[in-house]
DNA sequence: ATACAATAGCGGCCTAGGCAGATATATCTG
DNA sequence: CAGATATATCTGCCTAGGCCGCTATTGTAT
């Protein structure tokens, strides 16, 4: 009832499963070929993963354990370690352990990843604007509310 | 000229880019759980990576070099040898050099590949049938053509 | 208070992809 | 034919994520 494939007529290369992927990995190249090109961003080395780790950290308040961006991000623990690992080396990052509760390890944003993060958030705007030529805001939201509903089918 | 994001209103976590690539991983997780739990493919010990190159390899006919699947898939060059290699000692995938031109080699699946291939076609329809839960043929059409006009737009 | 979970971070091992350089082979050009 | 160029694959080095087990700390139940 309602099944959008059947096998026996599936094409994996024309699937939207497939098609995601690919849209996904071009989006994250552009960015990276937009943060080579940047003259600031190019000289810290940011790549699109820690683009986003850092976004995420910056654009929602400080004061965020590792755990907390995991959640958000649906993060491995033991890959968000040595992600700010090579945060923190790049002077990006702070750890800053909480006196409160001693498990827990504050990470805050440096001047320097605070002062990246508008020239960030352009250029993810640029990048997605681009990938969305010719898309009217309708059909942006129809294709957004396509994306929640699978991420809700997900479970 | 009908930008759909603006940086003053920009909102990381509600991005398409952001949830296309949630959508993406958490596609990628439910078919490494299915291959998981499958009788058959998991004693094959087959991860959702190896799982679309097979696909490629069996469905769009044999006697492929490995350069084609990585234009097919936009792959890098190196990370498809090491593909090949864990696909090999497996024993799914076999290199062939071919005697004509001597730095090609042809890759077929083995006979086990092959067989498996069926039961991996009506795991990835199942999948994102399941993802798909609640649109319509309509929908889906549409939502294929979004994803067609954005790679399409990465150029 | 002691034992038992639950939580936070870390580290090792695996798969995985991008990039640059090396090698072998084939093709093109003078 | 000789030299340059292109192509196919491989290898090493990097970032990167998932899984599992470890330790330290905290919370809970008996």
């Amino acid at each position: 009832m309602g099944n959008i494939y059947d096998v026996r007529t599936y094409e994996p290369s024309q699937s939207i499963g497939y098609l995601m992927t690919r849209v996904k990995v071009e989006m994250l190249a552009a960015l990276d070929r937009e943060l080579a090109a940047d003259p600031h961003l190019s000289a810290l080395g940011v790549t699109s993963a820690q683009f986003i780790v850092l976004v995420r950290l910056v654009g929602t308040g400080n004061r965020k354990s590792a755990t907390d961006l995991c959640k958000e991000l649906s993060y491995d623990a033991g890959a968000m370690t040595r992600m700010i690992d090579r945060l923190e080396k790049k002077g990006l990052v702070r750890r800053m352990r909480c006196m409160k509760d001693r498990r827990l390890i504050y990470l805050e944003a440096t001047d320097e990843g605070r002062a990246a993060y508008p020239r960030m958030l352009e250029m993810s705007v640029a990048v997605q604007n681009r990938f969305l030529r010719g898309l009217g805001q309708e059909d942006a939201q129809k294709l957004k509310g396509y994306l929640t509903r699978m991420l809700h089918n997900a479970g």
